[in-house]
DNA sequence: CAATTAACTAATCGTATGGTTAATTTCGAG
DNA sequence: CTCGAAATTAACCATACGATTAGTTAATTG
């Protein structure tokens, strides 16, 4: 993206070479554009190699600005990575939670809800290793916040909806709910962290021919093996 | 060589009583211990937060050392992060292939197999981390070594014995042994790796009876939704 | 028991990093 | 037309990092 047309032709006075000097740039829309530039460019290379890995020169170089932009917009390396995570969780929970909401059963939805994860982690590929980095692992940045924010009602509310499956014994009677929810969690996750490996060693292609097999095989995979 | 004569607890860091001076310490047992208990601090540290997260300063603190020790020891930090990554994958492996190779179906030595991960992942809990961190991660500084000198062998092994049994009938036969792979290895690597996470919001604590029950929910769970 | 080597600390060097400021240019409202 | 606000760069600062060296003490060796 961002061909920044206006920008590369400029006016007939003094031919200025690409680098540019101090001052408000020319052409009247330029304040989000830098700013959006900053979250995508701190968005795969964190993504990539993680916070500390990453300088913000280098970021602001990849933007195409200087570093001191991310001060001007953000405060300082925190708040640009904030603003990144906020702006990516609410990308995946936008369509994670309509599944989710509409789900009367977990016998019923699963399929669906499958096929929102799964369609979310093809699309935007870097999400999963984003949140095992971010979240799971020890010192993970959102950890907390995530905790607080979604965590706690997803993990009430994924076992409890196994109980109710165990109860109407649709699910065996010796299940552990909490088990089976990170069982499933696992089976589906997994595969997407691990993509750049099994992408090389098994030869699989993630495609979306390879999602809608890999969907449908997880949740046959765990409805038979939960079944009474 | 025998690095390790006294079975390596890490009560390394708690020893340091006088704030020492220069000069080779006292006692003739001073030798592999500083650098085991690098290693040790490295491990811990490197897998909690990343490689470039964490200083040579904070290592050698850990560990009760001058940052020096590094250099004398491993040359420069990522002489130090080698080391440690090859001792880490030894332990793991040793414990593996032994249960790996004294599997004839994948029906019958599954629990073996599941208790000899699942009790590692117990005895060292940053190991999963790093894995996903330093292999399967865009940026795994292991990652091309693994693959060369692991991966391949283990995604052509184990597939092949889904197949065994697919051929057998006790497996489905409309399985595909490369996802079904993906997803027993998922539902096992990541309640580990989402450990920190798992024990505060669904209030599991790691203990042997957790992993214990654990293998055996694993089992149950693959070896019925795979079952003809 | 001297000479050598092993194991260690203290001090330091050059560099890159995160963050800040002052100057500079343009926009837009009055 | 003017002037303040917005948007940007260049230059800078203090700090922490990885790495190295010089020096110190203990163990080993011949």
């Amino acid at each position: 993206m961002a061909p920044r047309t206006r920008e590369s032709r400029r006016s007939t006075r003094s031919r200025r070479p690409p680098p540019r000097g101090p001052g408000r740039p020319e052409g009247d829309s330029g304040h989000p554009e830098v700013r959006a530039a900053l979250l995508d460019a701190g968005g795969r290379l964190f993504s990539a190699r993680g916070y500390q890995a990453v300088s913000l020169r280098e970021i602001a170089r990849d933007a195409g600005v200087t570093p001191a932009m991310i001060h001007y917009y953000f405060g300082d390396k925190q708040g640009l990575y904030d603003a990144m995570l906020d702006e990516a969780f609410a990308r995946v929970l936008k369509r994670v939670r309509g599944a989710a909401s509409a789900m009367a059963g977990l016998g019923e939805g699963l399929g669906d809800l499958l096929d929102v994860l799964t369609g979310t982690f093809t699309a935007e590929p870097w999400i999963p290793g984003l949140m095992i980095r971010e979240v799971l692992s020890e010192e993970g940045r959102f950890r907390e916040r995530f905790i607080g924010q979604y965590a706690s009602q997803m993990a009430a509310l994924l076992p409890a909806l196994v109980k109710h499956e165990i109860d109407d014994g649709r699910f065996r009677d010796d299940l552990d709910p909490r088990l089976a929810f990170l069982s499933l969690l696992g089976m589906t996750v997994f595969p997407f962290v691990a993509r750049p490996v099994v992408e090389r060693v098994l030869g699989v292609k993630y495609d979306e021919r390879f999602r809608s097999a890999f969907a449908d095989h997880t949740r046959r995979l765990f409805l038979e093996g939960v079944g009474s």
